[in-house]
DNA sequence: ACCACCGGGACAACCCGTTCCT
DNA sequence: AGGAACGGGTTGTCCCGGTGGT
């Protein structure tokens, strides 16, 4: 009796497992195909229906996993932030100078196009659809200020160290993080151009030189 | 007789322009509401039907005027960059050396901001478009380049008064406009700010030390 | 004074003249525009702003000379109708023996199609609107039931004249004129083919045949 | 456990076969009042929301099951077509004598006239619009033009026979498709009439004196 | 009388996010 | 998790008037 249970419930463990795996390839499914849905067609012009036909997966597939459309869409940022901030943080723990700190940022763009998995345009609907949805700004808008107040510390500390001149950091910080907002939605809309990276690293040096004692 | 007619005459031309008075100020009230609307809700969440409600005109008068919903955002588009060419060209010819004139685009933000009737977002719908529709992505990447070559003429020309120092002036301006984007981005979500002023100076400033001689 | 007056009056007759014709030609100009997009179109896919675009009036001219777009329509199929009532009876009257007549008929197919100023079609789009429309139906049906008899006549005078076998005159002229207007109808969808001439012509002798005595 | 899993897939067999029922019934009934609809009004001024609402489904449905109102239409015609291929191609199979066949002809109309489910006005729908739209002319043609080769070859084996004169068969089969053709058209818009039977055999009578030896 | 401009508002086809039933 | 259905929304077109000039 027992080992009859226990063959049914290893057989039934076996058959959830498979089923999770399967659901959560679905899942995944979904939300790639919809990323790059949103990143070339916009979110508003991206149907459900659309993903699904991309995805190969039924409406009721996507409606079991994800309660709406919205949800997919604060989903794949909510996964973009976490992203970056684990790039970023990773920078600044492993380089003991401020100034070479800042400098290596000059790779940032590059880290931001690449999380989101390369759908950079994507970082525009973000943004676009943060001014007019609550939620969404609250997600964007409370990373953004924590990203302010991060360089505004780190710049306080290199202060401390001596390697920074004296300045407002706060300002500071805004100021480096302009230029590099600004990067990246000069490089959506002037994607033949190759040279990017080096204007982004010699914009970082001239904020750089002005900066540093 | 000749009074007669005259008064006739007097008396069309004005009942004429008042006719065509009513039309202008139809078509500017569209315009401006769709712009008001635009920047609120987003150009796709924008309905002809809610632009024509708040208005007050029906739908016909709406495609009388313009021939699609896409043309209007065209037409705002439009204005709005000529608008922005204005106030630049201006600023440049009333300072003869480069420095100060690059210092006085300080207020660009504020000039951008106001250019479209205080409708700051709406810049960000641009450029939102712009990577998805090929009409807008003309329209705005010929003029944003127009603006690339113009900051580094105007550098060149710095470099020859001897005010500026030897640099590759295309990247430099490259540098000057990526920052202005990333401020105007800044202030679209961070609107409780009040420092964005001080903050788009200290940038330049910042910019301009590493620049000039 | 007489002749100044008489200069007057005269002028002013000439300029309504000139102002009558001219209102005159508008009016052709409409319906013969008109006629063109019905029979290329179809009726409903028609526009009034179409016809008045191609025939460079506006739309107030074309309200003015007719309340609605059906009026343009009945206008005309009554003006087609007129032609083909001439056109037949002029047949009928200038031959003699009824089998001479009858083959003369041949000539029918060109008669309806030059009729409507070479626009075939639109015999399809009076057909059509005529199941659905009271007032369409009432203008063709008459006409076509008058044919029915027409022929009947002329097929009981040919029975007495001796040349025609005795026969259900109501049929035989049904029969003719079923043909006939099953020519028409595939002359229409198979315009290619440039032999309906002949296949007109020998049907035609085919009914004579088991016709005539 | 071989049974269980039988059953299993019984029910579900079960399940997805009354799922497709429904949904079968549902289109069908789509078909079928549109059919009636395009009918009566008229392909043009059938609006789908009629169609719906006379059906009992929702918009969703309609798009659900079809892309576009003309699919809907083509598909009209297409099971039109089969119809008439199927009977027709019976009637030549059934009587071995050619003149018998085409005397057996005579109950075409009523084929035609019952196939398309009693809605005759829909013949005169799909001539209409193949006059204006490629692909309903494509569909139409094609088969027509079938129809004429059909009737040729016919005629040519029965000349063979010897049961029928040495004629061109090519111009024969026009003849008779066109009386055809006519009659259809005829009956249409003449609905009072009851003798159109008689009109057919006694028309058909008449074209097989002339031809049969 | 003739005609141009401006507009009204109903309605078209088609699509969308979502729910229901199985 | 799949397939069918829902119902409201979208842009854009249409036919037609009203008002006023020539």
């Amino acid at each position: 009796m027992k080992s009859y249970k226990g063959k049914v419930a290893n057989k039934n463990e076996i058959v959830k497992k498979r089923s999770q795996d399967r659901s959560e390839e679905t899942r995944k499914k979904i939300l790639k195909t919809a990323a790059m849905c949103f990143s070339n067609k916009s979110y508003d012009r991206t149907s459900v229906a659309n993903i699904c036909e991309l995805a190969g997966v039924s409406k009721g597939a996507f409606f079991y996993h994800f309660p709406t459309k919205k949800s997919v869409f604060l989903i794949l940022l909510d996964n973009w932030l976490k992203e970056l901030d684990a790039s970023i943080e990773e920078i600044i723990k492993t380089s003991k100078d401020i100034p070479e700190a800042l400098l290596r940022m000059t790779g940032i763009i590059k880290i931001v196009t690449n999380s989101s998995g390369g759908q950079l345009p994507l970082f525009l609907q973000f943004w676009s659809e943060a001014s007019h949805d609550e939620d969404i700004w609250q997600a964007t808008v409370s990373h953004y200020k924590k990203y302010q107040k991060y360089f505004s510390k780190v710049l306080d500390r290199g202060m401390k160290e001596g390697s920074i001149k004296k300045i407002d950091s706060k300002i500071a910080s805004n100021v480096i993080v302009s230029f590099a907002v600004g990067l990246l939605l000069q490089e959506l809309i002037d994607t033949d151009r190759e040279d990017w990276d080096m204007i982004s690293k010699e914009g970082f040096k001239i904020i750089l030189d002005s900066i540093k004692r």
